[in-house]
RNA sequence: CGGGCUGUGGCGCAGUUGGUAGCGUGCCGCGUUUGGGACGCGGAGGCCGUGAGUUCGAGUCUCACCAGCCCGACCA
């Protein structure tokens, strides 16, 4: 990609924020702000979010997910059904359009539930285990702290559907175990806690954490078992518990809920099982925020110079900046994009120190300059945006050692 | 939903006791520059959040509303 055809730009001002992961996403011309808690992502957020995305779809299919997508709208009947409409604290965060009686997604346990009953009748039906990635809508009272609390943002949803206690069960932590291996190959060092079940169920929950000082949560935590348990259920905990623990601020970036059969019953999704009899349908909701692991990426990678975005979930890999008038970086860059590195030129006509400082504030994990000073031994300097470690290399092998640094 | 602060060119801001709006940056043109947002000259760009009032006259004063940020309550 040439940067000449690539729709961004950074911001040289800002009003003061205090949402780091805002003002950086929003400098760096990643997202843009609609309203409070909206915001539009911008081709480099685009990038970003498709390869989180991308490890999450991977790991769900392993886990033997089928990928769907369901529609935002819902009835608002479908929540009266299940009785969620009772609830205030559920009815006051769906965005409702009165006179169609439709209601914007906020969550997909009933509408999976309901699609269910047409596919489901018999044990040999089951487990279903259904995944999309979808723009969820929450009315938040008090949007906050940028991506990690707005009232529209991409999720991850799954669900899953099994005949007995049992089985589900072992779903569960087999999905508690995925997520722990999806938020490690998005480079996050995540924490499963116990947490209460809030408007989805009466039973526990497990939230995935990842300590960060501007976190929301406030969370109890064993480091050497990467367990702990949410601070709204503390007062559950014996004191000799408490003793091993250490209290830390959080960002939560995943949940799962054992639902028990709360949903199959309220809309009689039932099964026959090998004897004959009816049965219910034990079901499990699991959910990562996408958007929010954005926001939770950008407030821990950065330093004050920008972003700096583990590779993997980086808008691209490289950058190639030519500070002078030859075609090496060109061929540099036609190199590396045949051997499949997302790189990026930076072909505009502007002085050295824009395109300096623009490469720090995006944040590409490699960048590499050649210039009138390393043209003179035919080397091209590679710096290293995660550690500031510069090297100079010679030009033929400049592609071999970015793979290696990519690997 | 309570409390505080703030709304003025694309973005960031200033605007005195009321007199019809300015700076920085970005943008366009020309020239000089070229390893950390460089400089000079010349330009374009504003219903001062919205609506009522007070006044000869409102960016400025009054009231209401709307929006954004922060704190709290709430929250997969």
């Amino acid at each position: 990609m040439r940067l000449s055809n690539f729709y961004t730009k950074t911001r040289r001002s800002m009003a003061a924020q205090d949402s780091k992961n805002a003002y950086l996403l929003e400098k760096a011309g990643y997202i843009s702000q609609v309203a409070a808690g909206v915001y539009a992502f911008l081709p480099l957020a685009v990038r970003s979010l498709q390869k989180i995305e991308t490890i999450v779809r991977e790991e769900m299919n392993a886990l033997g997910g089928s990928e769907v997508i369901f529609s935002a709208l819902q009835p608002k009947s479908t929540w009266e059904k299940s009785g969620r409409w009772e609830d205030k604290n559920f009815r006051q965060i769906v965005y409702l359009d009165p006179e169609a009686d439709m209601t914007f997604g906020a969550t997909h346990e009933e509408p999976m539930t309901i699609a269910l009953k047409q596919s489901v009748q018999s044990y040999r039906d089951l487990p279903v285990i259904l995944f999309q990635f979808q723009t969820k809508f929450r009315k938040e009272l008090r949007a906050k702290s940028g991506l990690l609390r707005g009232r529209e943002f991409r999720m991850k949803d799954l669900y899953s559907f099994h005949p007995d206690e049992e089985s589900h069960h072992k779903f569960y932590e087999d999905a508690a175990k995925t997520y722990l291996k999806v938020f490690e190959r998005l480079g996050l060092d995540a924490y499963r806690v116990k947490a209460s079940g809030g408007v989805f169920t009466d039973e526990f929950s497990d939230e995935f954490q990842v300590i960060c000082e501007t976190g929301e949560d406030e969370i109890l935590v064993n480091h050497k078992t990467k367990t702990g348990f949410n601070k709204e259920v503390e007062d559950k905990l014996k004191e000799t518990d408490k003793k091993k623990l250490e209290r830390v601020k959080a960002i939560e970036v995943g949940n799962i809920f054992p639902l028990g059969t709360k949903y199959s019953d309220a809309f009689d999704l039932k099964y026959l099982d090998a004897s004959g009899d009816r049965q219910s349908v034990w079901m499990g909701s699991y959910g990562i925020g996408i958007s929010r692991l954005l926001g939770t990426l950008a407030e821990l990678f950065n330093d004050e110079h920008g972003l700096k975005l583990p590779s993997q979930v980086a808008p691209f890999e490289a950058v190639v900046i030519n500070l002078t008038s030859s075609k090496t970086g060109e061929k540099i860059y036609s190199d590396l994009t045949e051997q499949g590195v997302e790189v990026l030129l930076d072909d505009r006509d502007e002085m050295a120190g824009t395109k300096l400082v623009d490469a720090d504030l995006i944040g590409y994990p490699i960048r590499l300059v050649y210039s009138a000073k390393t043209a003179q031994d035919g080397k091209i300097e590679i710096k290293e945006r995660g550690s500031g470690k510069v090297t100079l290399v010679n030009l033929e092998d400049v592609v071999g050692r970015v793979q290696k640094l990519l690997s």
